[in-house]
DNA sequence: ATAGGGTTAG
């Protein structure tokens, strides 16, 4: 039982947290108050407390103790029941509310936010002042509301109530500019603040960083530096991955010394964000030893892993690291799919893609915004253009990105047509095309022969959309031309550019000349292409083949003398067949060899690319057709019985199939 | 009681 001695109550308003020994309160309440780790066990001792009918002061003392633990309860608590235990207190000071607030904080939903914000405004109104533990959860509630006016407002309370003194204000004031993109205001702030910490400089580089001002955010640290101050992991990571969107090799190398030098801690943060510059700065040697050397990874360092790779082309050893990691048996995310995805796209591994796609149904991740894109991208490009379709059918996010990749990929399989009635129904969603969009409607106006549409879309890239064009673009119009055969507008086109032609629009006009046998216009054109890029063979192996269809064997043979004076080869052509899962890697004049490493590694030596037309037949033939599918075909066409023999033994009976768990697996 | 961190597309 509690037994007050009777204050008057003038005198209690001044005690804020009375010693509860005063009150001769039921000591074993207060201590299961503060044991309590549920909202039912604190609803049960509330139960309790009130039966015991204490007196109006012990209740405000027990209420204020009950809010309190409310806060550091949450998300588990039910807000509802916080805010009706909130209305019994009679006078609530701004301790009080600052508790509330914070029940609230922990949601971080819209609405919470919305809350929050309420609750300053009444607590503004009850005359209340706000202080140094409100201010930090009202910025960042304006921050989750995306709302730049009503910050700005709490801004002026802040300076008004002295606040801009402390800097845990100021930091969280600075971070709400930063969120909402407003670098100025960020900077103004921590001018205008007459002391700054670790976090303030964190806060400032991260708001020039987020924003897209990586150099800024990379100066302002070397200015930390240069002011004495040393920086901690955290600031490391955000130095880090301003490096990453550089670029910048020798920074990253910099970066990684200091860390060494000034025993940065090096934790998972730090790790990843030193993988993922090493990757994106083409040092893949680097990124492997550190992730190696982590103590500990998880999702994201495999992640940064897979999607560095897969960024930097090297597809297979992606796809091997994707294995590794279920091997490990690391869960597996969005974000690691969408990167594998994008491998398989590449690689032309249906299979796994596939699987990955029943992956995401399986465990109900929904086939939407970055996983749809992807598994569009990836049906597209492994030839289930009608997969791709389908996908695109079921999302209900689209956005540019969903509209492309989907145009692009119907660009591709000759479905001009198709692609081009998504261009509108896009406008119609509201969604703004972006200069791939329309490198995808004009490949799209190009296939489908459609040379009228073509310059209507690149006239209406600037004028309607105002999107300059790049020379992609203009690369598009000159095959467009090219290919209809109408060579001297093509010729005309280019002139007409107010850019210089690169390389890659006069391949494309060589190009079209080869297809309309324009023999002499080519050889201007080789001239030039010659000079550009001394060391491509594509110019070379394309006027040979026009000297060759134009019966021109004399001029060929000089144009490979040519060749062979510059030490120009042709590149070997590659080819690739997937069989259950596995990727069989076929190229020229070399070996193949299994894209899966470990059991499966042997070789076959000195095969022919090209058998594998052969062995598509072959396969059909024997009704094994399902698991696999032909992404290219070879020219050539030699073919030794004795070696197709053994890759169909080595096929049919060999390495253990699929390398990768099939669906059943999991 | 209250502030700052890494990975995803066409």
């Amino acid at each position: 039982m509690i037994s007050l001695p009777s204050f008057p109550s003038q005198q209690i308003s001044e005690i804020q947290y009375p010693n509860f020994q005063e009150f001769s309160f039921d000591s074993s309440l207060l201590q299961k108050l503060h044991s309590c780790k549920s909202e039912k066990e604190l609803k049960g001792i509330h139960s309790l407390i009130i039966k015991s009918s204490p007196s109006p002061q012990a209740q405000q003392f027990i209420y204020n103790k009950i809010l309190s633990l409310c806060s550091s309860i949450t998300p588990l608590i039910d807000l509802g029941y916080v805010h009706t235990l909130f209305t019994q207190l009679p006078n609530p000071n701004i301790s009080l509310y600052n508790s509330l607030i914070r029940c609230f904080s922990g949601s971080r939903s819209k609405q919470s936010s919305l809350i929050i914000l309420l609750f300053y405004h009444v607590l503004i109104e009850k005359g209340l002042i706000a202080d140094n533990c409100t201010y930090p959860f009202v910025f960042k509630a304006c921050a989750q509301l995306c709302d730049l006016r009503q910050g700005e407002m709490v801004h002026v309370h802040v300076i008004k109530n002295g606040f801009v003194l402390n800097l845990y204000v100021v930091n969280t004031l600075m971070s709400f500019y930063g969120s909402l993109g407003a670098v100025m205001d960020v900077r103004k702030v921590f001018d205008e603040s007459p002391q700054w910490d670790l976090v303030s400089w964190t806060t400032v580089i991260q708001g020039y960083v987020k924003n897209g001002y990586w150099k800024e955010g990379v100066d302002m640290f070397l200015e930390m530096v240069e002011a004495g101050y040393t920086a901690d992991e955290k600031l490391m990571v955000v130095v880090i991955s301003a490096c990453a969107k550089l670029g910048d090799l020798s920074l990253a190398r910099k970066l990684h010394n200091y860390i060494c030098d000034h025993r940065v801690k090096f934790d998972v943060f730090v790790g990843n964000a030193l993988v993922d510059v090493y990757l994106k700065c083409g040092d893949t040697d680097s990124a492997c030893k550190v992730f190696n050397k982590m103590p500990s990874k998880n999702v994201v360092s495999w992640n940064s892993m897979i999607s560095g790779l897969t960024q930097k082309g090297d597809f297979k050893a992606a796809l091997n690291m994707f294995r590794k990691m279920q091997d490990k048996g690391v869960k597996i995310d969005e974000f690691t799919l969408v990167a594998a995805l994008n491998s398989c796209a590449n690689l032309g591994t249906l299979e796994l893609g596939k699987w990955i796609h029943a992956y995401l149904d399986r465990n109900r991740i929904e086939v939407d915004g970055f996983t749809g894109n992807a598994l569009i991208d990836m049906y597209a490009k492994c030839g289930s253009i009608h997969a791709a379709v389908g996908v695109f059918d079921r999302m209900k996010l689209k956005d540019v990105y969903t509209y492309t990749t989907l145009i692009v990929g119907l660009a591709m399989h000759g479905e001009g047509g198709m692609a081009l009635k998504l261009f509108p129904e896009m406008l119609d969603m509201g969604i703004q095309p972006d200069e791939v969009t329309f490198v995808g409607a004009l490949t799209a106006c190009t296939h489908a022969g459609l040379v009228e549409e073509g310059h209507k879309y690149f006239a209406d890239m600037s004028r309607v959309h105002n999107i300059k064009p790049q020379m992609q673009h203009y690369g598009c119009m000159v095959d467009l031309l090219g290919r209809a055969g109408l060579i001297s507008e093509a010729i005309r086109f280019v002139e007409d550019m107010p850019v210089e032609p690169d390389a890659f629009i006069l391949g494309t006009l060589l190009g079209a000349c080869r297809t309309h046998g324009e023999v002499e216009l080519a050889e201007s054109i080789m001239e030039q292409l010659a000079t550009m890029e001394p060391d491509k063979d594509g110019p070379y192996i394309l006027m040979s083949n026009i000297y060759a269809s134009a019966n021109k064997r004399k001029e060929a043979l000089q144009l490979r003398k040519g060749m062979k004076r510059r030490k120009l080869r042709k590149a070997p052509g590659c080819s690739s067949i997937e069989l259950d899962g596995a990727v069989y890697e076929f190229r020229k004049g070399t070996e193949y060899f299994p894209l899966s490493p470990a059991k499966g590694e042997e070789c076959v030596s000195k095969i022919n690319f090209c058998l594998q037309l052969e062995l598509y037949i072959l396969f059909q033939s024997l009704g094994v057709t399902s698991n696999m599918m032909v992404l290219s075909l070879g020219t050539s066409s030699s073919c030794l019985g004795k070696e197709r023999n053994t890759i169909l033994n080595h096929l049919q009976s060999g390495p253990a199939n699929p390398f990768y768990p099939g669906p059943a697996d999991l």
